[in-house]
DNA sequence: ATGGCATGGCTCC
DNA sequence: TGGAGCCCCTGCCA
């Protein structure tokens, strides 16, 4: 497939100094200058001087200024002749590297086909057949209740967003009430739960003794939305009353307290099965614990289902067996297990990536598809767990591939989507928005890979790697460095639509108007919740920010 | 204003 | 097999 253009895309601008020298000799230069770089870096301190003294005696002379050109030092690779890092609000890569994005060599992430266009090199839906009697079975009972044509997403002009910041260390995991529409539950990376009631904004409860260290996972108790469980690094789950905050402790991993790093165990994913009354959880060594929630007890020993030593960061219970159990970690697999039968090695299917599996999740309604997140930068899809599973339906490239000081990205179905098609990642590389480098956060159609919208709000320069939409309304929310955002579509620019249609929050891209100076700031420098629609909020600070509507890229 | 640091996976030996 | 050192667009704080 050829690549495609997204047109209505901003244009990236890469700037170059006046003084420096033309582009297409730049290159070359480089390639003659490998050799010999090893001398010059030691050569270009001293040089540089000179030069500039040069300068200065120009100038005591009086004579006309003149431009000098510099030898250039990349922070990457240490070499001389073209520098890596940010021009303005672009980021130039060192060309002597593989592209970031797709990891191929030959080209930088600018030109990077699939930065240019999502869909690039992904095979669209539909998937292949086999001749599989369970595939059979799924095509007769199941696949009429997947819609095959997508609705049509109503994109509106622009969206109200919500910021608060009660968390002292990053967010790492969201939950919306399963009831409550207007709350939602946060953990962090210091152990604390904070539960936010955003309709009315300042509303939140932060519990601050829930966990001694990072909240992995949180799920809501079923038959009970008044409780959750959460999952730590701190070796315990809890189970935690959201009216009082008293938390009960399930189980501790680690019940003789720090005995070094070899030792400590530590608990990442975690799921529910309602059916079986059980709490699914797994730790940083390869093991998966299982809890009874009547006795709140563990059950059963421990069972290794990943590579010995390796960790477990998710595990999803399938929503229409439970009993089949999806999990990943670090040990490049996502495996797909029953549980009526669970022990070391009994794994159905073992999914294969390049890299560390960051989320595996089976599609919300039918449990037929499965969506991963890997840190080799791409989005797998594999479109019918009864199919053949031996390579995924599709790879999507996609920005997701910072692990360091970040939460890890995740992408996440819309819960909503009759056509399980639609699905939110935050991206890490940043876009030159109007010259503010925006990391915005992405609606990717898995079927076909495209880029339905992306979300970003000038004022929020920071890193969205957490995101959850709402299991019914249309509600987007963000968890990035200490904040936390609530996006919704800005209610006096709803489009009337028929009923049966649903909306995506969206915001649309901004027009070019403003500074840069103006565009910095504001991951809210005062503790202060804000609540603002994004025309108001800005007018007050006097950037013209124009909101285009998006364009429905979905095909139909 | 600016440097230090927390921190995790991967590669190399 | 395990420890040292490297790393790419971080974000916060002193």
């Amino acid at each position: 497939m050829a690549p495609q253009t997204r047109n209505q895309f901003p244009k990236v601008v890469i700037e170059r100094d006046s003084d420096s020298e033309p582009s297409s000799s730049e290159e070359e230069e480089v390639e003659d200058q490998e050799e010999e770089d090893e001398e010059e870096e030691e050569v270009v301190e001293s040089e540089n001087r000179e030069r500039k003294e040069e300068v200065l005696d120009e100038k005591k002379k009086g004579k006309a200024p003149i431009t000098i050109s510099l030898k250039k030092v990349c922070k990457v690779c240490k070499k001389v002749g073209h520098e890596a890092g940010f021009k303005g609000a672009t980021y130039i890569d060192c060309p002597m590297k593989p592209c970031f994005l797709c990891k191929m060599p030959g080209h930088t992430t600018v030109t990077c086909p699939h930065r240019v266009a999502t869909e690039h090199g992904v095979i669209p839906a539909p998937r292949r057949n086999t001749s599989n009697p369970l595939e059979y079975v799924f095509e007769r009972q199941l696949r009429p209740g997947i819609l095959p044509i997508k609705p049509a997403f109503i994109i509106p002009d622009r969206v109200n967003c919500a910021v608060i910041r009660y968390h002292s260390r990053r967010v790492t995991c969201l939950e919306f009430h399963p009831k409550n529409n207007n709350i939602l539950l946060s953990g962090d990376k210091k152990g604390q739960v904070g539960i936010w009631d955003f309709a009315k904004v300042h509303e939140k409860i932060v519990y601050g003794n829930v966990h001694s260290c990072i909240v992995n996972n949180m799920r809501f108790k079923p038959m009970n939305d008044d409780s959750i469980y959460a999952a730590s690094s701190d070796g315990t789950i809890s189970c935690t009353d959201l009216e009082t905050g008293i938390s009960l402790s399930l189980m501790n991993l680690n019940p003789g307290g720090w005995q070094g790093p070899s030792s400590w165990r530590m608990l990442y994913g975690m799921d529910v099965n309602s059916e079986k009354g059980v709490v699914l959880v797994a730790d940083n060594f390869g093991f998966l614990y299982l809890v009874d929630t009547r006795s709140n007890n563990k059950t059963g020993e421990a069972i290794l289902i990943h590579k010995k030593g390796s960790k477990v960061v998710g595990l999803h219970c399938n929503p229409v067996q439970p009993e089949l159990v999806l999990s990943c970690g670090n040990d490049h697999f996502a495996r797909i297990w029953d549980m009526r039968r669970m022990e070391a090695g009994s794994s159905l299917y073992n999914l294969a990536h390049k890299r560390v599996v960051n989320s595996a999740y089976f599609s919300p309604l039918s449990g037929s598809k499965i969506l991963t997140t890997s840190q080799d930068n791409r989005l797998r899809i594999w479109d019918s767990i009864f199919g053949n599973l031996e390579s995924p339906s599709r790879e999507i490239v996609h920005s997701h591939d910072f692990n360091r000081h970040l939460t890890p990205f995740k992408a996440e179905w819309d819960p909503k989507d009759p056509s399980e098609s639609l699905a939110v990642i935050g991206r890490y590389i940043s876009e030159n928005f109007n010259g503010a480098a925006l990391h915005p956060i992405d609606f990717i159609d898995i079927s076909t890979g495209q880029l339905v919208a992306e979300v970003m709000d000038p004022n929020i320069t920071t890193i969205s790697p957490v995101n959850k939409l709402h299991p019914r309304d249309d509600v987007l929310a963000t968890g990035s460095s200490r904040s936390l955002f609530i996006w919704k579509p800005k209610e006096e620019s709803e489009p009337v639509e028929e009923k049966d249609e649903r909306k995506i929050i969206v915001c649309g891209r901004a027009e070019k108007k403003r500074s840069r100076k103006s565009g910095n700031r504001s991951d809210d420098d005062s503790d202060d919740d804000k609540f603002a629609s994004k025309g108001s909020k800005l007018k007050s600070k006097k950037p013209e920010w124009k909101l285009t509507r998006c364009s429905n890229k979905v095909n139909r």
